[in-house]
DNA sequence: GCAAATTAATGATTTATTCAAG
DNA sequence: CTTGAATAAATCATTAATTTGC
């Protein structure tokens, strides 16, 4: 019992601060493509893999739409409560959400130049994690080192990862020229009332 | 509108043999390694692709705990109907789900084998898919292209993929050595009920 | 002040739901 | 109607905030 290090990924406030900044920008779903790129850029500021920003984003995400959720059911009630019945027909139910405004991006647009046929990725696996350690050959069967020039037909993108054991010693990158630290957003109003246990 | 072949992937009868012995063996929820294996192993008898293989197992579990569900539900019903409101206090609700039994691998057994710690699995990205068709240049920072060596001391394990597009010709390959299938076991069953439309 | 004890955030997984090809 | 694919919701687990007793 001694982890030495954390066992799941802390962002660095700067890792924060540009993932924030990119989802203020409308990035919601990130290929992975994007995924790949956000983490090549991040991983400057600090130990992170593709999982991180992808899990991110799906958290940031639904935990905004749960933010705006609660926050208007909670409307609802104020209403109701006060004004008496007066309900608008079902506006408290399914609210509609949107990927990205208009055109968004503006200064991230950077992460959303077309295509350039990245090569490939490398891709490392090691001990499994949970249920089963078992791990066969690895060798990829004739099938898969196939070159970019047939990459290309395919229009591929998934991602797939999973985890894995023992995390490394943090070797969070110091250094980035001084980045302006402005009051991060980070503001989680904490504003629910699920009282558990 | 004529995509040449399908859009999606459609396991020829081998694989789904091999898939379907492999989920009453228990496997429910494959990791990276074994979804590559799998995948290697199968594409022997027509295309797929990691995610092919992780999306069957997630729907197969799903689907099948659904059945269930259903089936008991129905039963309950059945119970109430015929019987008498003669229930059990909440069986109905709430079952656990393991998802292997004991050690019902067997001769699935070298899915399953320890860590042989796969060098890397090289994985190709292609045109991003919805929303955003940009992609920078995919050059991996220095970080990226470290070898096993280092590899090891990263807990990862992810696998990251996404779907891709034109289907090569289905070339499904013959043969494959009679597996011997025994009964399911998982459940998990939590409770539903909810008929659309 | 300072830890142990609680509680709130949030990273990581799993499960349910939805969409659409066939 | 079945099922591959994709997304969203729910849940688990660990870390950071904070509260509290000394």
């Amino acid at each position: 019992m001694s982890p030495a290090v954390s066992s799941r990924w802390c962002p660095t406030p700067e890792q924060l601060m540009i993932l924030e900044e990119m989802y203020r920008s409308g990035i919601r779903t990130p290929n992975a493509s994007q995924i790949q790129q956000i983490t090549a850029h991040l991983s400057y500021y600090g130990r992170i893999e593709g999982k991180n920003v992808f899990y991110w984003f799906q958290n940031h995400k639904a935990r905004d739409r749960q933010k705006l959720r609660r926050k208007l059911l909670q409307e609802q009630q104020q209403l109701h409560y006060h004004q008496f019945q007066q309900h608008q027909p079902n506006l408290h139910l399914q609210l509609q959400y949107f990927e990205s405004p208009a055109s968004p991006f503006q200064h991230l647009s950077y992460y959303n130049s077309p295509s350039l046929l990245p090569q490939g990725v490398v891709l490392h696996e090691g001990a499994p994690r949970q249920m089963m350690n078992y791990t066969w050959k690895v060798d990829y069967p004739e099938k898969v080192d196939i070159e970019k020039s047939m990459m290309r037909s395919y229009d591929s993108d998934w991602i797939m990862m999973v985890d894995m054991g023992p995390p490394s010693p943090c070797l969070t990158r110091p250094a980035l020229e001084t980045l302006e630290l402005f009051p991060i957003k980070a503001t989680n109003l904490k504003e629910e009332c699920n009282n558990r246990s």
